[in-house]
DNA sequence: CTTCTTATTTAACGTTCGTTAGTATTGTAA
DNA sequence: TTACAATACTAACGAACGTTAAATAAGAAG
């Protein structure tokens, strides 16, 4: 009964305490003190500490980025992407802070060599994504490449600010930093 | 004689580890085999492993930091921000440590309250004078605050790429985006 | 009630950590 | 060469770490 229920917390609680006190930082007998269940217990659901991170990240990270760009319906290029980092707002405190803890990895402030290897891979089809969905409304533009990447840049400082500094960013304000990079798509 | 050598010498150890492992898996030992000392010498020149991290934050990082901003000589907007950018990539191997050291704090992923606050002072000084700067080249615009936040908003994302994950950008690519929301300054 | 599996605990293992006491070596000034 | 401060080391402290062995408690199945 409470099987998946102490598994699923034990794994809530390591989300929060990898992301304030980093790996090596994080005990798993803190773990298990805010869990209320004895250290074992976490052996028992966890193989190891490591196995514990890895999951956070191979699992709920990459779930949640998958969730984000499976919602890919365009029909107006700066209201999209407005909604793409706005609703980034409205993440579970759970999420944000999963989300947080992969762009840790991302920047390799932590995780291992492997982890980070997931993250190259994942980085990598973010341009071409960007670019295929931008191309056709980009038709008075010389520099394509140059606009996508602009704004694919200035995408990442905005879900840091969400996500990573745990601010709230006004829709107006991303529709316009959105619309200056994008001023020939109105 | 040797006096400030080995000081200097264990910071320099210190922050390539601190860097890798974070404070927590950065250990005294570590740093001591790699310098070729003595482990109690790391206490000889810093009271404890907590003082030799705030003495990489406090001075190194910012010392870094005021001598970015000390070179702001104005001509044209897009050449200035430009090579404020471009610059980055020839810091030395050992400043840009400290640099994403200071980043990985700036975004509290290491380090403790004390420098977070230290590290909130100086980003409320960002934008204004950032602001101050452009001000007079945007003449023509109607948001300007929007501008100018969309900026340092990329500045953010250029500087992580070429200190935090390494990478050099080159000169072409970053006046070209830095063109996109200037594109009314050229 | 018994049997067997699942869930949970207490207690401890070996290791490594930050830190320090105590001692030796070196350099320098008299 | 002697005296003294600065620089260095060996050895160890207690505490905390990841992990596991062994025993217990709870639930389901017969």
């Amino acid at each position: 009964m409470a099987n998946n229920d102490l598994r699923k917390r034990i794994k809530e609680v390591a989300v929060e305490h990898f992301n304030k006190d980093g790996y090596y930082g994080t005990t798993i007998r803190n773990i298990a003190n805010e869990v209320n269940c004895s250290l074992p217990m976490i052996y028992y659901y966890y193989k190891s500490k490591k196995e514990l991170f890895d999951d956070i990240i191979k699992k709920e990270f990459f779930d949640i980025i998958k969730k984000q760009t499976s919602k890919l319906k365009m029909d107006n290029v700066i209201d999209f992407y407005t909604r793409f980092i706005y609703d980034l707002n409205n993440l579970s405190d759970y999420d944000k802070k999963v989300y947080r803890l992969g762009i840790k990895v991302y920047l390799s402030f932590d995780g291992d060599e492997e982890l980070m290897n997931l993250m190259d891979e994942w980085e990598k089809t973010i341009m071409p994504r960007h670019y295929q969905l931008l191309e056709p409304y980009l038709k008075n533009t010389d520099n394509k490449t140059a606009v996508v990447r602009t704004l694919v840049h200035l995408l990442e400082t905005m879900i840091e600010n969400i996500v990573v500094k745990n601010r709230y960013l006004p829709e107006n304000e991303i529709r316009e930093e959105i619309a200056i990079v994008l001023k020939d798509c109105e």
